[in-house]
RNA sequence: GGGCGCGUAGCUCAGCGGGAGAGCACUUCCUUGACAUGGAAGGGGUCACAGGUUCAAUCCCUGUCGCGCCCACCA
């Protein structure tokens, strides 16, 4: 016997084992493949409400499309994590007072592989406890062999192909982290801050003063230009003078260029080349001098005055502000809110910075991966994220891949003594090409950086499957079918890996996109650890289970909104847990054995067939919102039969046809128990753990449920229209009797009811309305025998047997309700069109005929209204 | 400055060209045997607002208001 509550936390780890010894993640069978690359989570990570749901989507389709005897494969692994896992372990170091500079790089490398032994799978076990059923077997890392081995050989055949390069301009520096970053990782953080308006005195104009704004004084030390705009009659003239730049005694000629807004400040710009993007296009234009004046921390290098020299950006400003201020060239100063660059790992400004980084050719790669949307290879769900990737596609900037720190793909590039750059997969090839290069042996000396994080994770769909070899797993399983994300990486990886699928496999790496919602607190907030906002899935899981976790997320998931998820929701759908558990429960009490070889189309009774209609019905709209991606859909559809149809209306029907025994007691015992089973199995996606127990619990099948089931999947065919007509009847006549609790009704039906009863036990006029449901419900159960015809039925309830002319009250039940649903919504109409006809607005500014409709209409509610109202009075 | 999305019951949210829904919360009742993590009944909604299209609009179109997000080099 079953016990009388589920106990997650005892299911889950049995159920969790039996499917790992059964390595329920391989791909079996001989099915179509069907394959999904999980996003790898950071090693850095540990499970948060984010991974929950992406894996929970992920699971739920995968198990799916197994039951539908696919061949699946679900690829794990997990991201090296670049800055990420390397701040970890300086962070580390700093607390025994040490820093990376303390080490050689390879001993540093050698500590971060020692942490991620330790500490770096801690998110993978975190997905175990949610149920997810990827073939852990074929666990990567971004860092493996393979795939290191796969970086190296991209990396070469796109330099030699010309689409990397390595390039000096100007990129997005982080002072703290003492890296280059890519476009994406930046972020623009509002700030106050202020306008600073400065006089420049003109060479050989000693009447004439230029004004000049910029939040920036700082970088004034580096500035080797002003441009006005070439329209701008204040200033035309003074194009080709000089302004001067008194701090350090510079001449700045004056440009004319479209960059200058003359709408904007005061018209003229400094101009910047080496500390400012837009000003590195002027300088090209023109081809102004470039002036670094900014170390690796961003404090103030050679190229400034003495006295200013080393000092760091912010106390620069304030120093210079002073000399400005000395020289009363500081016109006014006023308040000013923009934005500024921020790195989203280190948290300070970014300071753009003349350096060499490596390239990616991003504008060619994305010309195919843009195509292969526009024509539909690729889909994404919804369709609207197509709009922000082809936004994205058509702007894009060369991708910076280098990154100056350790932990990483070191760059396969080699400098010869003369800054020749060899590009080779291995030192020895690049000794070789040296060789051949210069006509001896040389030393070389290998680029010290390594490779933005996302390189590697954007060959990720071909890579964990044996690429470069040509592995079966790769000729099989590429192009993969379905890829799960949330948008926020639809730049940083989605995109990517278009790029890169497309070229090196020359097939795009999948072919639909599920862009799910992002998880969010109460507040509508994106969760982040620095907010304090974070819901903890393992803390919903130790309260209420995986099973209730994964439930309310797959519930919760339509398109188009993004989650806000509450504790309260997730109890409600563990209540769904318990009350199919109790479900199961009572199937078992009342012998209800599933059937070897029970057909459900061969039932006999009304409610049996009915009901096996009802599961085929429910079976084809939950299979239908699968293969649609739609999440809630097929959540709720399961939902609404199990609890409602099948608890609330099948378990009741049949009771009495139980406690009467005989061929109908058999039958439907079996459909019973046919019906439990199904709604198991297509309750599985969605809660593994649950189901899994009942199933094995219910029955002898001689294996786990992936193993033994098939998805449920019958067609029209089950759906018989009599029997759906005459129990459709019944539900919606008990329905009408039980919202029916005027006076009349209740006291006409009880005391029929009574009369011959007597039963001492009922001693409340109240328990008299929970009698009726129940009579209700015998009624309808005894009446399956023969169509209920509206006349006279059997009631029978315990020993009490009570013969009653029903038809009557329930005619007039059935009669009063629809009445007066009828009034209402008449009521409501009139209502309605008496505040439209009371509205000011429109009055003003309808037509004189839509309002004489509208009266028209108004009269014809209210005649309705009285005929309804009259209707009412003469069955009272 | 562009783009996307959202405003439906007290809260969190599904839905959608023809009967306004779920979970939780609330009110009343129910220890009869699957389940009180339950059962039954009920209250509560001009489906943001205003126009338009339609026989019919919460749903489609336009505008307004409010909210959120993404992208963008404006000193």
């Amino acid at each position: 016997m079953l016990d009388k509550t589920f106990d997650p936390k005892a299911v889950e780890t049995r159920q969790s084992e039996r499917w790992d010894s059964a390595e329920i993640g391989k791909p079996a069978g001989n099915g179509a493949p069907f394959t999904v690359m999980m996003p790898p989570p950071n090693v850095t990570g540990s499970l948060h409400v984010g991974h929950a749901l992406n894996h929970t989507l992920q699971d739920v389709i995968v198990r799916y499309r197994r039951m539908k005897k696919d061949r699946v494969l679900w690829q794990p692994g997990t991201d090296h994590a670049g800055i990420a896992t390397q701040m970890i372990v300086e962070r580390q170091l700093a607390a025994e007072g040490k820093s990376r500079r303390d080490f050689t790089r390879d001993e540093f490398i050698e500590r971060i592989w020692k942490w991620k032994a330790e500490s770096g799978g801690a998110i993978v076990n975190q997905l175990h406890r949610l149920g997810t059923s990827p073939d852990w077997s074929r666990e990567r890392f971004t860092m493996d062999e393979g795939l290191s081995d796969a970086v190296r050989k991209v990396f070469v055949r796109l330099y030699k192909q010309g689409l990397i390069y390595r390039d000096k301009r100007l990129v997005n520096w982080d002072p703290k982290l003492h890296t280059a970053i890519s476009d994406l990782e930046v972020e623009a953080k509002p700030h106050k801050g202020s306008l600073w308006h400065l006089r420049y005195a003109i060479a050989g104009e000693p009447d004439r003063v230029l004004v000049v704004a910029t939040t920036r004084p700082e970088t004034m030390l580096g500035d080797t230009a002003v441009a006005v705009n070439p329209e701008d009659e204040r200033y035309k003239d003074l194009i080709g003078k000089h302004a001067i730049l008194q701090l350090v005694g510079r001449l700045l000629p004056i440009v004319g260029d479209e960059h200058a807004d003359p709408e904007t400040g005061s018209g003229a710009v400094k101009i910047t080349p080496a500390h400012d993007f837009n000003d590195f296009e002027v300088a090209r234009r023109h081809g102004l001098e470039l002036i670094n004046v900014f170390d690796s921390n961003a404090h103030l290098n050679d190229n400034v005055p003495e006295r200013f020299q080393g000092m760091e950006r912010y106390a620069a400003r304030k120093a210079i502000l002073a000399e400005l201020e000395e020289l009363g060239v500081i016109e006014k100063v006023e308040p000013h809110d923009h934005t500024l660059p921020t790195g989203d790992r280190s948290g300070v400004t970014i300071e753009p910075w003349l350096t060499d980084q490596w390239y990616v050719d991003a504008a060619t790669l994305a010309k195919p991966a843009i195509a292969a949307v526009e024509d539909g290879r690729t889909r994404f769900v919804p369709v609207q994220w197509e709009k922000t990737y082809f936004e994205w596609l058509r702007n894009i900037q060369p991708w910076c891949i280098s990154r100056q720190l350790w932990w990483g793909h070191r760059i396969p590039a080699w400098y010869g003594p003369d800054q020749t750059i060899f590009v080779e997969e291995t030192e020895t090839e690049a000794l070789a090409a040296a060789k051949a290069h210069y006509g001896h042996d040389v030393e070389l000396v290998r680029d010290n950086d390594v490779l933005d994080t996302w390189f590697s994770s954007a060959l990720w769909p071909f890579s964990t499957l044996g690429w470069p070899e040509q592995t079966p797993e790769l000729t099989q399983h590429y192009p993969t079918d379905l890829l799960v994300t949330s948008f926020d990486i639809i730049f940083f990886w989605v995109a990517r890996m278009m790029m890169m699928g497309l070229h090196f496999m020359d097939d795009v790496p999948f072919k639909r996109v599920y862009i799910h919602a992002l998880v969010r607190d109460e507040h509508g907030q994106k969760m982040s650890k620095t907010k304090g906002n974070v819901i903890d899935p393992l803390v919903i899981i130790e309260k209420f289970g995986a099973d209730a976790l994964r439930f309310t997320l797959t519930a919760l998931t339509a398109q188009g909104r993004d989650i806000r998820l509450s504790e309260q929701r997730v109890e409600g759908y563990r209540n769904f847990a318990t009350k199919l558990w109790n479900a199961a429960r009572f199937c078992q009490m009342n012998e209800c054995h599933p059937v070897p070889g029970f057909d459900p189309g061969s039932v006999k009774l009304a409610v049996n067939r009915w009901a096996v209609g009802e599961l085929a019905l429910t079976a084809g709209k939950v299979a239908d919102a699968l293969d649609n991606l739609r999440f809630s859909e097929a959540a709720l559809g399961i939902y609404q039969f199990a609890w409602g149809t099948f608890c609330d209306w099948y378990l009741e029907f049949t009771k009495p046809l139980l406690a009467a025994g005989g061929e109908g007691a058999v039958e439907t015992r079996a459909t019973t128990a046919w019906l439990l089973d199904q709604i198991l199995l297509l309750l599985h996606p969605t809660m593994p753990f649950l189901t899994e127990e009942l199933y094995e619990k219910l029955g002898d099948r001689g294996g786990h449920l992936l193993a033994t089931s098939e998805w449920p999947e019958f067609g029209e065919a089950l759906v018989d229209a009599a029997a759906k007509e005459e129990i459709d009847w019944l539900v919606r006549l008990i329905s009408a009797i039980r919202s029916t609790k005027s006076d009349i009704n209740v006291s006409a039906v009880v005391p029929l009811i009574l009369k011959d009863a007597g039963d001492a036990s009922i001693r409340r006029l109240n328990d008299y309305r929970g009698l009726i449901e129940r009579m209700a419900r015998v009624d309808t159960a005894n009446a399956l025998g023969e169509a209920p015809t509206g006349g006279a039925a059997r009631i029978a309830l315990d020993e009490m047997t009570v013969v009653l002319p029903l038809a009557g009250a329930i005619d007039f039940a059935v009669e009063s309700a629809r009445l007066n649903k009828e009034l209402k919504r008449l009521e409501g109409e009139i209502d309605r069109i008496d505040k439209k006809l009371g509205n000011e607005q429109f009055v003003a500014r309808a037509p004189e005929e839509v309002i004489a409709e509208q009266r028209e209409k108004r009269a014809e509610y209210a005649a309705a209204a009285d005929k309804v109202r009259g209707a009412l009075e003469m069955l009272a």
